[in-house]
RNA sequence: GCCCCCGUCAUCUAGCUGGCCUAGGAUACCGGCCUUUCAAGCCGGCGGCGCGGGUUCGAAUCCCGUCGGGGGCACCA
């Protein structure tokens, strides 16, 4: 078998958000697992909606995520372009052939006159869709149609009996009954072209195997797959519709073994925590927003996996590598999937945990950057601080972004003291604590934690002290507050005049 | 209203060609140990097959019904 062809098709309309993504995922795994193809086309017919920004952000969503694709936006390849703004002329040649060959026809309801429609059917309890109304209209009528300034949408028209089938790897054998199937618009009033024209016109035209998309697409499959058949017969002139328009505006042809859309994948839905299709109003959805918050791509790219899709039931924590040579439809479930944002956060803090702290370090340098602890990009004094913090950061973050405000006082020149965490901790024998720390402190050789922490227990011995009552007015006294990374080693990445000075500028607000 | 889908611990799920399930894992939560704060780590615990029938020696697994949830029925995709 050939290899697979999959798309990725979103309509650039705000952000990519996670539902979005992981049919992204979905189809990228599924090409690269089998050494296919991962075609990322970007449907921006509606104009009303489509915005560039949005299409950028959704490509640098993508690329965040890892989920690089073989043609698409800046890439190319030999079947584009891959925007649909600027396939306009192949919709509309295929349209036209459609009006020709009498499956398709004008329709002039105005858009208000079928939301009446739909209305009224919906009071009388019929099926809201289109009745068909003007499949017939005589040549005369749509005269006098347009003398009334009416702008025809073009309908393809179903069939009225009988029923269509098609395999589905989620759902296995999908049918519907041609009856429940109304005409649908392709080519809206001003010539556009609309979802089902569009989308069915490039997964032929770009050869496309298998189709992954959500549940919500599931019942606009067996119009897709009338149109396609409607596009893949013969014109009559020996080759297929889609070809003969694919010729007549000079796009790519097809190779001659490419069919018809082999099977679908139908994605059961995202839902947010109230059971209802994932939104905005659910709150971090976007793919960007997630990237902010200080979540390693590879892992919001494991937790998206699961939603829907299991290896084993018991082993969750994947590498990427592992998920593409894992992942298969056939593991793909029909229930649907909330986003488990607690074992996102889990699962983030243990990735965190296994970097290396180099490697740490550098994920790190951009928020600390977004919150102006460093220079962006950061100075070398700067990345050798954080290199020297990532091992401290390590095991108690578990986001990126929960870094800085944890170390914040190692980048700052003035301690900005916790009044909490004074009024707790510089009181009774703190004075004196910090009284002997100091001497001790500016003395102790060689600088590292190891000599600090001995400093500290030495303190211990000579006051008659536990570790935290020597420890915390030190803490305070240093960092600002009451936590912080351990004591001695956060004591070793500051250079001892800091330390020194900090306790000195301490000691005035212990409360005797 | 019509068509379609789903229903296992608090949450995400494995299991669903019936017995290996006194239902497994993960997250969350609770407790203990460790401990210089915060974490981390280790050990332990709590906790579920929506409901009602049926088939069967035996059902989470099959059938029927019921209830609940969701998706679709656009000149959005």
């Amino acid at each position: 078998m050939a290899a697979p062809r999959v798309r990725f098709c979103p309509a650039p309309s705000g952000w990519l958000h996670v539902g979005s993504a992981r049919t992204a995922l979905y189809n990228w795994l599924h090409a690269r697992g089998r050494g296919g193809v991962f075609v990322f086309r970007i449907e921006d017919t509606d104009a009303e909606r489509a915005t560039t920004e949005s299409m950028q952000g959704m490509v640098a969503a993508m690329r965040w995520l890892g989920l690089d694709w073989d043609e698409g936006p800046d890439v190319d390849g030999p079947y584009g372009p891959y925007l649909q703004s600027e396939r306009a002329p192949l919709y509309a040649a295929v349209a036209r052939r459609l009006l020709a060959a009498g499956v398709a026809y004008e329709a002039f309801e105005t858009p208000e006159e079928l939301a009446a429609e739909r209305e009224r059917a919906r009071a009388e309890g019929r099926p809201p869709g289109y009745s068909g109304a003007h499949r017939e209209l005589s040549e005369e009528r749509r005269a006098a149609y347009r003398a009334e300034g009416r702008l025809p949408v073009l309908r393809v028209r179903t069939p009225d009996e009988g029923e269509i089938g098609f395999d589905d790897v989620v759902r296995e054998r999908v049918t519907f009954a041609w009856r429940d199937v109304p005409d649908f618009v392709i080519l809206r009033a001003d010539g556009t072209a609309t979802y089902p024209l569009a989308n069915t016109v490039d997964d032929l035209a770009q050869g496309i195997t298998l189709v992954a998309r959500g549940e919500d697409l599931l019942a606009s499959t067996p119009r897709q797959q009338h149109l396609g058949a409607l596009l893949l017969a013969d014109d009559g002139s020996g080759r297929s519709l889609l070809d003969a328009a694919l010729a007549e505006v000079g796009f790519p042809a097809r190779p001659t073994d490419w069919g018809p859309v082999a099977a679908y994948a139908h994605l059961p839905m995202m839902v947010g925590p109230d059971r209802k299709k994932l939104s905005k109003r659910h709150g971090a959805v976007a793919v960007d927003e997630f990237r902010r918050q200080g979540f390693l791509p590879e892992v919001l790219v494991n937790l998206l996996a699961l939603c829907g899709w299991s290896y084993d039931g018991r082993t969750e924590q994947l590498s990427v590598d592992e998920l593409v040579r894992y992942f298969s439809f056939e593991r793909v479930g029909r229930n649907p999937a909330l986003f488990d944002a607690d074992k996102l956060r889990a699962f983030n803090g243990d990735a965190i945990k296994a970097l290396p702290p180099e490697a740490l370090a550098d994920r790190l340098v951009p928020y600390f950057s977004a919150a102006g602890l460093v220079a962006d990009p950061p100075g070398t004094a700067e990345r050798e601080l954080l290199g020297r913090l990532a091992p401290l950061l390590s095991e108690r973050i578990q986001t990126l972004a929960e870094a800085p405000p944890l170390v914040a006082f190692c980048f700052h020149d003035e301690v900005s003291y916790d009044d909490k965490a004074v009024a707790k901790h510089l009181k009774g024998r703190a004075g004196e604590v910090l009284d002997e720390a100091l001497p001790a402190l500016e003395e102790v050789e060689p600088w590292n934690h190891e000599a600090i922490l001995a400093v500290f227990d030495g303190l211990c011995e000579k006051l008659g002290l536990g570790r935290g009552k020597v420890m915390q007015p030190v803490r305070v006294a240093v960092a600002g507050t009451a936590v912080s990374p351990p004591l001695p080693e956060t004591l070793a990445v500051l250079d001892r005049a800091t330390v020194v000075e900090r306790i000195r500028a301490a000691r005035a607000l212990v409360q005797e």
